[in-house]
DNA sequence: GTAATATAGTTTCAATTGAAACTAATCGCA
DNA sequence: TGCGATTAGTTTCAATTGAAACTATATTAC
């Protein structure tokens, strides 16, 4: 006769933290590469690009809330954008602390390139599930969202 | 009429690595704050006695397997855990190079305490989704991991 | 046996990140 | 108006991380 354990076990690789913390930085490490590699584009780079690329003349704080960067970070990847004269930077007509940002020319070229390339990765990735899975995998991700803030607010 | 567009927009919030690295890393913020908080442990620190607890006298290489950490990352975990009198370290009769690695009777009380608390932490998460998403996303995220193994392999 | 190669783990140095302080502009309100 | 509190964004300084070199031991090929 076994004993049952008087707790359950606590398996890494079976923990679901863990197991979303290695996928996901897995896969983000290896687009990273990629844009390093191809365009000297970093992930928070990217990712005010993308934001950009989307909504045109937002403002620092705004890129900040929609890349889940902190407002330093952001600061810092603009600063390289600017730098390399992909990203264009005014002051605000009505309020002159924040910045009005947009892609340049050349940040549209570049764009318009590893757009595509993250979108393609994406749907190599989700060719591996069926129209149910890729469903249900939003579906639960939007929960163990929720859950999570829930967990935060406790 | 509308015109198609040429190709799929970017939307980041929809963006399944994105959506992944958001997640995962709120979740893991979370824990690590509570874990050091409340137990002076960082998660790269908890990670190796996790795999301590589950199996016992590990060399530095095997905890770095099991943890997704690479050595350097194990090594210093390792040096702070030692210091703190939580892991005990023994050469390796059969190879000196190597180390035996032990929870200390302070580091099973540590782990005695944060095991529990981390698949609590699991649990209310996982309290968000029935049984049929749970298992749902076992396998989906299997089958992601797969995916970025091949993507990886290209 | 011994020289060349490989492996386990640590250290060093540079680059990245995070937290706090800071500057400049705006807001709220007497 | 004008003064304290707030907000946008940057800078500074310390802590963390990553890459490469390094030490010590073990293995392989001769």
């Amino acid at each position: 006769m076994t004993d049952k354990p008087e707790h359950d076990v606590l398996e890494l690789e079976r923990f679901l933290p863990y197991r979303l913390s290695v996928l996901s930085n897995t896969i983000s490490q290896a687009i990273a590469e990629m844009y390093e590699r191809r365009f000297a584009l970093s992930i928070t780079e990217w990712r005010v690009m993308a934001v950009l690329g989307r909504y045109d003349g937002l403002s620092a704080r705004e890129v900040a809330g929609r890349t889940a960067m902190d407002k330093v970070a952001v600061s810092r990847a603009l600063a390289r954008l600017i730098g390399a004269g992909r990203v264009r930077r005014q002051t605000a007509d009505h309020d002159r602390r924040q910045s009005v940002l947009r892609l340049s020319a050349k940040g549209w070229k570049v764009y318009g390139q590893v757009a595509p390339l993250a979108l393609e990765h994406e749907q190599r990735l989700l060719a591996h599930l069926d129209p149910s899975e890729q469903r249900s995998l939003a579906d639960i991700l939007d929960k163990l969202w929720d859950a999570e803030l829930e967990e935060i607010a406790r």
